[in-house]
DNA sequence: CTAAACACCCAAAACGATTTGGGCAAGGCC
DNA sequence: GGCCTTGCCCAAATCGTTTTGGGTGTTTAG
């Protein structure tokens, strides 16, 4: 029952060469005679050998694998991620893309948390997505000579090459512009508290445009983890204000709902009183009452991107078809349909 | 610029050990003063170390990685899976439950065609969604000795112990409950070809149904990666029957789309004329006009059902909170709200 | 006082591949 | 004939760990 792999030793014996030419024979590396490469070939099929990645990938420090690590979703029971589609759609696209590519896509913790497995290291290049202010994981990917492609960018270190653009200013225009044309005179905010490109710079945008708007900006901060009671608290906090926002700009799908269903509860009506947006889809969203308009953050392309342009720093050589980026657009539902 | 990273060694050296005292404190294997672990960890600290996932793997034969192998999804390309909501999901929640006990998750070839890279089998141990019949890799996985999960049966092997029931007959049943709920009398199936339990065991139960109930059986076959051409063509056919169906379940996305989409085309009304039923979900189902009726078949609930077995398999002490399995329901939308 | 038990540590042999640096013939050139 | 290529192949070192099988001293038991 225990594994009994043949290994490149045995079917040298058995082709009746050296471990050598079978190493050649596969790697394609040294010089070896048809037949030669013949018989080993037959050896090694006979035997149901197969190359042991990890030997391998020891010896040359080359594993196959692109390493991903989802920022906020670690550590996060799988049933907290049930509702999210951010993340499993931009891990399926940038999974496909490493596979058409040789490389298998690994989902990693991050290493830089003290007791997490060190995983990630033994990854040919990794994806973090989103990386925090200032991040840790980067300077440790830095240090080791890890290649890394970031999606989002470190706040903190604005000139990184190696970031996916997420358009975070463009879409908060978008969201903002769509508030303003269904009547939104004096929008709230409700934002994450993780230092991540998205929540920082909506921030920004959102206070720059109120500023030049002439409009008070009102921002609320909730933990993007926090329980539903944050979010329910927080539409309290809103209606209590002594000028009450006409629309919400929430973040995140879960203080969305939350929002929204307070607001309902309280006799707001939505949209009506008061207009929603989402930052990002989920499929409570769509079933909600009213169903609540979103952004599309297309994380398929994304992932693609991401994942490509990694490959490109491991493998300069390779053909990547360029994916034209086309960001986050809205899905118009029933929380801003006046 | 090269990977520079500091080894056991190393660590040795500056602590004034010998490497096996190194490897005896991180692994807690041997017996090491509380000084010498100190003086090692200080040591270990300065020089930034962090073991070597692959040599340490090499040496004990377990890498702490599950493979995760999407069968119909392998070959795809990016956009292909864009709508599909299984995949990301299931494999989402599988990445989840893995990384909760220590290990990473792989998305990995299937290393049985003959070009791929075999990552797979560096894999401690893998899951299998969906298998086909008498399944190569399941073949594969037995003769390397890599524990393996199948997420459904391999029809051929129905007693397989390691397989994560997915209810195909349940679920079968209560489509063709829905549908006859609704006034549909002579249902037809349109169905994918690959051998997995899914559709066959679907295309079983409906022609047992069919049976009983004394209807002539209606199933069209079409590939699960046809172009929409197929599936309209489908549609076409449907149309030409001399008794014309009154209701479609269609097993995939695409062909539920590409079915409405014909008839409606047609002037054939959804659902007043033929009511449909998809069997999984996807953005395209929801955002249709009608918007179609569709199994919701709880990938999150299987991936983390999925992972627990096999993490079981892995470590027979680990204890795993036991999940309890509820099958797909319907979500019922405008395809059949007649 | 001697022998056994214990606590602590280490050298060297794996693990399974790749790579380096030749070795040995056969053939070509002068 | 001698020398240099060229074609083919191999032995041994290497990658960074873990594990095996001792080797020291220092205590404890008899």
């Amino acid at each position: 029952m225990r594994r009994q792999r043949s290994t490149i030793r045995d079917v040298a014996r058995r082709a009746g060469v050296s471990p050598t030419t079978v190493s050649h024979t596969f790697s394609g590396n040294g010089v070896v005679s048809p037949e030669t490469q013949a018989r080993v070939r037959a050896a090694a099929a006979a035997l149901g050998y197969h190359p042991d990645v990890v030997a391998s990938g020891l010896r040359r420090s080359r594993l196959g694998v692109i390493g991903l690590v989802l920022r906020p979703a670690v550590g996060a029971e799988p049933a907290e991620l049930a509702d999210v589609d951010y993340f499993p759609r931009f891990a399926g696209a940038a999974a496909l893309t490493s596979l058409a590519h040789g490389y298998a896509l690994m989902l990693v913790a991050d290493p830089t948390v003290p007791g997490a497995p060190v995983t990630a290291y033994a990854c040919d290049g990794i994806i973090v997505t989103d990386p925090v202010a200032d991040d840790p994981l980067t300077a440790a990917m830095r240090a080791s000579g890890t290649p890394y492609t970031l999606v989002g960018a470190d706040i903190d270190d604005p000139d990184d090459e190696h970031v996916v653009d997420i358009a975070t200013v463009l879409i908060a225009d978008r969201v903002l512009d769509h508030l303003a044309d269904v009547g939104v005179e004096h929008p709230a905010l409700v934002v994450g508290t993780e230092p991540i490109e998205w929540s920082v710079l909506t921030e920004r945008r959102y206070r720059e445009r109120m500023q030049a708007a002439g409009v008070e900006p009102v921002v609320l901060r909730v933990p993007e983890r926090a329980p539903r009671e944050a979010a329910l608290a927080a539409a309290d906090e809103l209606l209590a204000l002594p000028e009450r926002p006409d629309g919400v700009y929430c973040m995140t799908s879960d203080h969305a709902r939350g929002v929204v269903d307070r607001f309902v509860e309280r006799g707001i009506r939505v949209p009506d009183d008061i207009a929603v947006v989402c930052g990002s889809d989920a499929e409570s969203l769509r079933s909600a009452v009213p169903t609540i308009t979103v952004v599309d953050l297309q994380p398929e392309a994304l992932g693609r991107q991401a994942a490509a342009a990694l490959l490109r720093r491991l493998e300069p050589e390779l053909s990547l078809s360029p994916v034209a980026p086309e960001h986050g657009t809205l899905i118009l539902r029933g929380s801003t349909m006046r």
